[in-house]
DNA sequence: GTCTAGTCTTTACC
DNA sequence: ACGGGTAAAGACTAGAC
């Protein structure tokens, strides 16, 4: 029987059906019925012919090709048609030959086998068969389409896969419209958490599986037992066994479309896996009953046919986190910082320690993990949602991917514009040569002179390298080499980067699919933000965003080794004509009378003296009048006053230090110990109270006398331990280090205590007074639950005075001297 | 053993 | 392996004396 349908798609995947390659597309239909939807796949891939190969010799070719047949103990596959188009191929037209194979995984051991000298490239046999389909048939993730097609009932059209499904519909896709009115669309979002006796799946157990969704809040455990007392929303089983398979129940009972975890792909994926291997239940969480699969990378992602799984920490570990003040990623303070609540305070014991109320504290502990992460999801949901339709990939792609996948994806789903063949991802030893050519000079950054300075104007460029690719038309396309060919047509109004010792490139005028991609991109960032700023919403934000994300990741994308459009030249005369439009705007800055005082990549400050605002305005809009192609300065704001000071050594400015403060009264701290994580607390709000004072007055006194007490405060131990911890992040595993740190000493001794290392995490010590006089401090590093106390010589020298030093030489205090005064005081 | 330049390491800026 | 380069700074470390 027939039907059409509005479906929107949420999770792909694909089988294997008689040595042929088929796609199953779960969703949902505007009326929230759940539908998978069916298909065949038809994988091809590209064989490019060299420039001005007769159409006869391609004939022939094409004749053997097509004889081809690869037979593996698994299947038969054949050429199964092959046509010859006319294409482009890095912007030249090129004949090429587009050959369709049974199945997909057969693409490469096919276009291996084609050896004539003709062929110049293979290319397309290393897409994924998903991000295939979805360009083939325009079946963008979380849009809705009207579909047409056959309700597969106990068909064996595909095997019998329609049997198995829990769905309400199986669908054999015929016909695939688009639709002009989107319908809403919100999913059932669960957010699951596991709590176990160890962190090893090896050594451990499960004690407690959280789930929360919209209507759902449930612990279920198997350590404790049904009592009046017990709290509703705990659900006792007898053993570990029946807490899984009840898990696996409600999974499926609730049939969310996501179901996510913080950090689950790390921890409770895998977790669960290994225990219900071992213990012998089935974890069938998939809409077909089937398993978690995991794809082993250098982080395990682990899926679920039907259901997105999502782990937030990761998406937000690459996306979200820029627009985060959070300084670590960590369920609790990200939750703090989004949602105003965090998680449940908790000590970890034993599970044959915990008495009867502690165990009801931990049931709270986990269910509040679960809270936190479902409330998470929702909100996250439409910078997800966003994400996933610009990008073309599915959610549980993009929430996996990092930047340069982003971007390749997006070029890869916007090729088809441009009958473009898709570049081939670079190979093993193509990327050991790509990282054996060192880096390129970058940005400019102003040599600043200390001072405190009033009234300072910032400028900035807008999306400044994104532009510089636009206006100059950068890309691996568009570069025509590092010499000028005489009598070439294309170089005599082609774009000249000045690379310095590394000589000059050259790129075309004629606009590239790369540069066109981003100006569509910067466009459409552009027009969604002021959409934005008309009528605030969640969705125009979350768009606009996505498309700043993407805009800003272009640059890093083409001077970034593994990328297919890798271009180093492209990269290093973005970075070059970026510098070259910074220096001649300070000059033209510097030419209209003013100071420059500092400028870092895309930005410059100068003092405004005794120019009215207008005047200034003035001075922009004559800047922006002769800026090229869609090159733009823009105002970023006004301050009252600034501070730049010395560098640790030395009498010069250092660069990427200073603060500034508004008219508001608003502090903008770059560089400073103020904003940097591993130091101490102490250290760093003396400092910024201080910066606050000093800007605030203009004068030296109020800060100074800040600093005279927490100097005495010290050195009577007020101090509280918190304040003293350093926290730093552990970045490779403890064998890696040539250099033994005190952070590496702090790792040390937490194995010891049995905490498993993970890379990433964030280690906290204190520098503590010794018996003997020791030289390293290193060897003063302890835990901050160890007893001990903190070395006040330590914290003096290495964080008090270090914070604010630099700071007062400006009014030309020596803070040092003052430190010692009081320390002789109290001598006598 | 002590001094110092250089290296390793983390974290920031844009 | 899973954007880029520029920069500050602390602590360790190797080499010179």
């Amino acid at each position: 029987m027939k039907t059409s349908i509005n479906f929107i798609p949420i999770d792909y995947d694909y089988f294997d059906f008689n040595g042929k390659n088929c796609i199953k597309i779960v969703g949902r239909t505007d009326g929230n019925k759940q539908v998978c939807v069916l298909d065949e796949f038809e994988p091809y891939f590209w064989a490019v012919f060299k420039e001005g190969t007769s159409d006869k010799r391609i004939r022939e070719i094409q004749e053997k090709i097509n004889k081809i047949k690869i037979e593996t103990e698994f299947r038969t596959s054949i050429i199964e048609k092959t046509e010859i188009c006319d294409k482009k191929y890095l912007g030249h037209e090129v004949k090429a030959i587009k050959i369709f194979v049974t199945n997909f995984k057969d693409c490469h051991p096919v276009a291996d086998h084609l050896d004539y000298e003709e062929i110049i490239a293979r290319r397309e046999y290393d897409i994924s068969m998903m991000t295939r389909y979805i360009i083939e048939k325009n079946f963008t993730p979380l849009v809705f389409k009207k579909i047409t097609g056959e309700i597969l009932n106990n068909s064996q059209e595909f095997g019998g896969i329609d049997n198995v499904l829990e769905t309400d519909l199986a669908i054999k896709l015929e016909k695939l419209e688009n639709l002009e009115k989107q319908p809403e669309f919100s999913p059932k979002i669960l957010a699951f958490d596991l709590e176990t006796s160890e962190f090893d799946a090896e050594k451990g157990e499960i004690l407690m599986i959280s789930i929360a969704g919209k209507n759902i809040k449930k612990v279920l455990t198997w350590k404790a037992k049904e009592s009046k007392n017990k709290q509703d929303f705990v659900e006792c089983y007898k053993n570990e066994e029946d807490m899984l398979e009840s898990f696996v129940k409600i999974i499926n009972k609730e049939n969310p479309d996501i179901l996510t975890g913080y950090f689950s792909d790390g921890f409770d994926m895998p977790f669960l896996k290994a225990r219900a291997e071992k213990l012998g239940v089935k974890l069938s969480l998939g809409i077909d009953g089937s398993k978690p699969a995991f794809t082993r990378g250098k982080i395990t992602s682990s899926s679920i046919f039907g259901r997105v799984h999502v782990d937030l920490f990761r998406f937000i570990d690459t996306v979200f986190s820029q627009y985060l003040q959070s300084e670590t990623l960590g369920l609790d303070s990200v939750a703090r910082e989004l949602l105003g609540e965090g998680k449940k305070e908790h000590e970890f014991k034993k599970s044959e320690k915990i008495k009867e109320h502690e165990w009801k504290d931990f049931f709270e502990y986990n269910l509040q993990d679960s809270v936190l992460t479902y409330k998470l999801a929702e909100k996250l949901w439409p910078d997800m949602l966003e994400l996933s339709r610009i990008i073309q990939e599915p959610v549980w792609d993009i929430t996996r991917s990092g930047m340069s996948q982003l971007v390749e994806d997006y070029i890869l789903h916007n090729l088809k514009n441009f009958n473009e063949i898709t570049e081939k991802r670079p190979v093993h030893n193509e990327i050991e040569e790509r990282r054996t050519k060192g880096k390129y000079e970058g940005a400019f950054v102003f040599q600043p002179i200390p001072g405190i300075y009033e009234n300072v104007v910032m400028f900035d460029f807008t999306s400044m390298y994104s532009s510089v690719i636009v206006t100059y038309n950068l890309s691996k396309s568009t570069f025509l080499g590092n010499t000028q060919i005489k009598g070439n047509k294309n170089f005599k109004e082609a774009n000249e980067a000045d690379l310095g010792e590394e000589g000059k490139a050259y790129f075309s005028t004629k606009p590239g699919f790369f540069p066109i991609m981003l100006k569509e991109m910067v466009e459409k960032r552009k027009k969604y933000k002021s959409e934005y700023k008309k009528n605030e919403n969640n969705l125009t934000k979350a768009r606009s965003n996505a498309y700043k994300l993407i805009a800003n990741a272009a640059y890093g994308y083409q001077g970034f080794f593994g990328a297919r459009y890798y271009c180093r030249e492209a990269a290093a005369a973005t970075a070059a004509l970026a510098k070259k439009s910074i220096l001649e705007t300070i000059e033209k800055i510097k030419k209209e009378g003013y100071q420059v005082i500092y400028s870092d990549t895309d930005s410059i400050a100068f003092l405004q003296e005794k120019k009215s605002k207008k005047e200034i305005l003035e001075l922009l809009g004559k800047i922006n009048k002769n800026l090229p192609g869609i090159m733009e300065l823009e105002l970023e704001d006004f301050y009252k006053r600034g501070i730049w000071v010395t560098k640790r050594d030395g009498e010069f400015g250092a660069k990427k230090k200073y603060a500034l403060i508004d008219e508001k009264n608003k502090m903008k701290i770059r560089g400073f110990e103020t904003v940097r994580r591993d130091w101490c607390d102490l250290a760093r709000e003396l400092q910024s109270k201080v910066l606050e004072l000093l800007l605030k007055e203009g004068t030296p006194d109020k800060a100074l006398e800040l600093v005279k007490k927490t100097i005495k405060d010290l050195k009577e131990r007020k101090i509280k331990r918190e304040q003293i911890s350093i926290r730093t992040q552990l970045k490779k595993p403890l064998s890696e280090y040539k250099s033994i740190t005190p952070h590496v000493i702090a790792a040390q001794k937490m194995k010891e205590q049995g905490f498993p290392l993970d890379i990433g995490m964030n280690l906290e010590y204190f520098i503590a007074e010794t018996r003997e006089k020791k030289a390293l401090v290193r060897e003063k590093v302890k835990l901050m639950d160890e007893k001990g106390e903190y070395n006040i010589k330590h914290y003096l020298e290495h964080q008090i005075i270090p914070a604010v030093e630099n700071i007062f030489q400006v009014f030309n205090i020596d803070v040092k001297e003052l430190a010692q005064d009081s320390k002789q005081m109290k001598l006598f």
